[in-house]
RNA sequence: GCCGGCCUAGCUCAGUGGUAGAGCAUCGCUUUCGUAAAGCGAGGGUCCCCGGUUCAAUCCCGGGGGCCGGCUCCA
């Protein structure tokens, strides 16, 4: 199963023509403008709108970052001359002519890719003339707010074999102040970095002599790590799951036979040969669990089998695409796979979705689409069959309530799939849970149950994850709680401040009790004042923070405060663990699970 | 992998062709304090690594590594 990427907002494909992305359309042309006077020799090539701004790609050396407000101020003198946009059709010989004639090579090109028989139009503004479809903005004075945001490197047609051009970046609002509220998110999408805040939390980190990519968890990481994992665990037995556990390293062979070596290999780990066998880092779990499927003969009886395992995993990822904990180099998987006859499918396919709709409301992760792949052209196995998937996962969807956009031919050419899309307390939107179904690996392991009439027939498999991968999710709950982890899986859930050592004692007390309430609580017995205690907390974001002085000990009780900087009134010690332990009992999920238990 | 930028104390960052600084953190002492930083003092550096230029390189040049923004990729 694949580790899905974080699905970026981004455009493709289609000219979106609402009215904002006019203006940053237009936008794009006046910077290609502001461009080609700033460096007359900057061949232009594409400038679209895209979903938080706009960008324009030039063959031209790189720029640097001072070229930012260069450029910005040559828009600015563009913007106040408040030109007209003025569009023209032109035949396709007179656009070639024109565009040749200024060396526009790139123009030329594309041009020359527009299908015969369409229009081709220019869009001028001063002495700008760019080919374009349009539609624009009147007048360059309309573009009221606009910034540009940064440079990167971009290949022509977005393919690496191609020269690589110099993309910028900008972004146009309708107001100054919609602007500054797009500058605001951005500022706050930084703040909550998860790359940031596992620093600053301590929870985990990447070294280098350890390697890129590879994770190290922290004490603290390590905690919600294994909160989250603890809560996986029950809830895979509740819902009929067996858990398996299998080596992370085989021989060739069997990833030769799944298809791996032949489909996968750019991304195979660490190959080593021992006692003349060839040995490799598993880049997935699902043929260890299938070794485990093809152990003994089964019996229609036994399906579905479904096994569980929180499976690490190793894969070669370019070096430019590793990103915190979002794209890594070895990463677990909370993963599952399925063996089902058919008939099954439907219903599995329906527990798989019911289950990742409980797991992900529980980090209040309520917005969630699917996202359908269908049957793409090199599909294998057959195409009824393919049918009856798809038609079961609609059924499935729509009966789940769920809204959902199929991606026609998006398909793995295994089997047809369903994404599910959560989006965060900012808004952005973020890929975990996947279910793939496969026709393909029960074909090449040659899987089989005995069916009621005794025939050998091939079970269809289910490859789900829902958090995806436990670095991936905990990036996302990192970013969406901006660090602020809800009581159930903060790393310190209460912290005793004691406001002088002569609390000590009782501080220690009250640190106890709540250890011996199952709590995650430490204490804060340094010769520090209380409100550098506080702050030091506060830093930490953890959720209590339980002062206690000589007027609590005396009357057994503490005070608490939250971290959102509310005091509460002072709470005798056992009433206090009692609420506190009931409060941070991680939330139970939705209703009890119809799955059945696999028969033993 | 590609384009560009960056790498200085544990962290965040100043800085210079003559081998280096601040704040926080750490350690010690003083302070015993009631809701977001008490005071004083001390220690701490292969200025990412390897080569080159130079009387002299943390700084300039070349190569390598890592990180950051993108691109490409993510069966």
């Amino acid at each position: 199963m694949s580790e899905r990427p974080v699905i970026r907002p981004r455009e493709k494909g289609d000219v979106p023509d609402d009215p904002l992305s006019r203006l940053r359309h237009s936008a794009s042309h006046v910077m290609a403008d502001a461009v080609r006077r700033l460096r007359p020799k900057a061949k232009v090539t594409i400038g679209p709108a895209i979903e938080n701004g706009f960008y324009y790609d030039f063959d031209t050396e790189p720029f640097a970052p001072e070229d930012i407000e260069k450029i910005e101020a040559e828009m600015a003198k563009i913007v106040a001359q408040d030109l007209p946009f003025v569009r023209k059709v032109v035949s396709r010989a007179e656009a070639l002519r024109l565009f040749a004639d200024q060396g526009e090579t790139f123009k030329v090109e594309i041009i020359q890719s527009i299908p015969e028989g369409d229009e081709i139009s220019l869009y001028q503004h001063g002495d700008f003339v760019d080919l374009c479809a349009g539609p624009h903005i009147e007048r360059t004075g309309q573009i009221k707010a606009f910034k540009v945001l940064s440079f990167a490197g971009a290949y022509w047609r977005g393919d690496e074999r191609n020269p690589q051009l110099q993309r910028v970046y900008g972004t146009a609002f309708a107001s100054k102040d919609d602007l500054k509220a797009h500058l605001a998110r951005l500022e706050e999408a930084k703040r909550r970095d998860h790359r940031v805040l596992g620093k600053q939390l301590d929870l985990f980190s990447v070294d280098e002599l350890v390697g890129p990519g590879f994770v190290l968890w922290h004490p603290k990481g390590a905690i919600v790590r294994t909160v989250l994992e603890d809560m996986i665990r029950r809830e895979l037995v509740r819902r009929g799951y067996q858990a398996v556990f299998t080596p992370h390293v085989a021989r060739e062979q069997l990833l030769e036979k799944s298809g791996h070596m032949a489909h996968y290999k750019e991304n195979l780990f660490g190959g080593m040969e021992l006692d003349g066998q060839r040995y490799l880092v598993r880049p997935m779990n699902c043929p260890f669990h299938i070794a485990i499927y093809r152990s003994q003969l089964r019996s229609h009886r036994e399906l579905p089998i479904r096994y569980a395992e929180l499976g690490s995993v190793y894969r070669y990822e370019r070096s430019g695409v590793l990103h915190g904990l979002l794209r890594v180099r070895g990463f677990t998987q909370d993963d599952a796979h399925l063996f089902l006859r058919e008939d099954q499918i439907e219903e599995e396919l329906a527990g798989c979705v019911r289950f990742g709709l409980d797991i992900l409301r529980l980090f209040g992760f309520a917005d969630v689409k699917a996202f359908l792949a269908t049957r793409p052209e090199n599909f294998m196995g057959e195409k009824a069959a393919w049918d009856r998937a798809e038609a079961a996962i609609r059924r499935v969807l729509e009966a789940a309530g769920m809204p959902f956009e199929v991606d026609e031919g998006g398909g793995a050419f295994y089997g047809p799939k369903i994404d599910l899309k959560i989006r965060d307390a900012i808004g952005r939107e973020w890929q975990c849970t996947t279910f793939q179904l496969d026709f393909q690996m029960p074909e090449r392991f040659d899987l089989e149950y005995v069916a009621p009439d005794g025939s050998r027939q091939r079970p269809v498999m289910i490859h789900r994850a829902l958090f995806g991968s436990m670095e991936r999710f905990m990036a996302v709950l990192i970013e969406h709680f901006a660090g602020a982890f809800p009581l159930w899986l903060a790393p310190v859930q209460a912290r005793v401040l004691t406001v002088s050592e002569k609390a000590d004692v009782w501080g220690r007390e009250v640190q106890a009790r709540l250890l011996a309430a199952d709590l995650r609580a430490d204490a804060d017995l340094s010769a520090d004042k209380l409100g550098a205690k506080i702050r030091r907390a506060q830093m930490e974001k953890i959720p209590y923070m339980l002062v206690v002085g000589e007027r609590d000990m005396a009357a057994r009780v503490v005070s608490p405060r939250t971290r959102d900087g509310q005091q509460m009134p002072a709470t005798p010690l056992d009433e206090l663990a009692q609420r506190l332990a009931a409060e941070a009992v991680p939330p139970v999920l939705g209703a009890t699970p119809a799955e059945k238990k696999p028969t033993g």
